[in-house]
DNA sequence: CGCCGACTTGATGCCACTCAAAAATAGTGG
DNA sequence: CCACTATTTTTGAGTGGCATCAAGTCGGCG
């Protein structure tokens, strides 16, 4: 475990949302349960039973809904240190996929059944807040679907992954490594995959930002907030006290 | 309290999403600390301290985002036996507006902050669940809004509260009362007040349902069930235990 | 070198928005 | 109970943003 990008203690030294701190007990806390998954991989299916979660150590994954006409839709985005299949982990059964995006090496933490009615109180602390965070990132996106058009749409998306990946010291002021294709970004958008790349080449034009073989480049911070009309505060991490 | 439809044990009894069994020593239980709000008032704003929920005992209200541009865009309704601004209950600050629809009759909830950091287990136990079901809700809603037609979306988020308002007896095979305006169901749906409009008469037209002075008509529950590819499983109720 | 996935561009069409206005309904005070 | 008003609902005409369909082109990898 020493060679873990993201230990416990490391989370909550970054202020990250984080189960650092829960006493082993109540949870099979990792290291040992440590997974990894290829690309592509499906880690959690739609129906399965729940009580399982995954700590991201390294990688990234994405939470999606496939509709009876066979769209999809991507809810959220997973990075370092987020944890996927949260609502899994306290819900019977799992109610999203959960797909790994790039090489994922992640914590398995599940919910140790013969103490699930007595979690201990830091676990109870945190787990809330951050399934409220959750639904917070969830219910601005949202917004952003609902209410703002491809272009705003777009820059929001590209802004929100931006600082969430602060913390963690993946992007800088010059932009992020984005491993997200085009098809993806279209799914957690609500747009078609050509419509995206369009989008992406007006924002080049714009000289705001630019995402080309795997990296994404703020060009211009400021503007790219003010056409998206961007707001950090429903990313302010959860700390754990 | 005696005349409260919503008491609760008659809300686990329902199996409804509820708090039902709290020690009260952990959150201060309502009864005594009951409020009222006026069609149209703004219980919760955006930015406010958290620490407090409610209980809704009768009536509707909606969580809402404001964007810069000045629209808006509904996140969730709640209905009666739901708990609104329940992010606000364990973030510092509520991420969203609260605004009464019709008159509202609630229980005020609010953390007990000597006992904070050790609540009680079934408090630790129902909140997670709550949370993600709620997480479940929106990001349902997000599927829909960015990968449902107008016709199909409205479908899904009438067969939705027409879901969840069944527990608690508000709902029969022929229908709900319904006092949401064109208006916000557009807000909800991220569509035009007129296209809604439109909608509405089209699902008439096809023999579907129909939403008309207050009421919301059920006219083939399977065909409309069809046409939104809806499958109730994200609302399965949250019971504790 | 050949293949396959990802990206790019163009032409065309439609769904939902915009703007505008009237009709129906609900709410209010006299 | 009835005028008066505000809100909600309804309909129409015109437009545009994004989807759809159809080809390419680029790049990585076996």
């Amino acid at each position: 475990v020493s060679t873990s990008k993201v230990s416990p203690i490391a989370m909550t030294a970054a202020g990250h949302a984080s189960l650092a701190g829960l006493p082993g007990k109540h949870l099979k806390w990792p290291g040992k349960t440590r997974r990894r998954f290829k690309p592509g991989d499906q880690i959690v299916r739609q129906g399965e039973p729940g009580g399982r979660a995954f700590v991201l150590d390294h990688g990234w994954t994405y939470s999606s809904v496939t509709l009876h006409n066979g769209s999809r839709q991507i809810t959220d985005v997973q990075v370092q240190g987020d944890v996927a299949n949260l609502q899994g982990l306290v819900l019977p059964s799992a109610l999203f996929d959960l797909t790994a995006i790039t090489a994922v090496d992640a914590f398995e933490i599940s919910l140790d059944e013969s103490s699930e009615d007595t979690p201990a109180p830091d676990y109870a602390n945190a787990l809330p807040r951050m399934l409220a965070k959750e639904s917070a990132v969830i219910a601005t996106r949202l917004a952003s679907i609902g209410r703002r058009n491809a272009l705003e749409r777009t820059a929001h998306f590209y802004l929100e992954l931006w600082f969430r990946l602060r913390p963690t010291g993946q992007s800088s002021d010059a932009g992020f490594s984005c491993p997200m294709t085009q098809y993806l970004i279209a799914d957690a958008l609500g747009l078609t995959p050509e419509h995206v790349n369009r989008v992406l080449r007006d924002l080049r034009t714009l000289g705001l930002a630019s995402h080309q073989r795997g990296w994404f480049s703020l060009l211009d911070k400021d503007k790219l907030a003010g056409l998206a009309g961007f707001d950090s505060a429903y990313l302010e991490p959860v700390t754990v006290a």
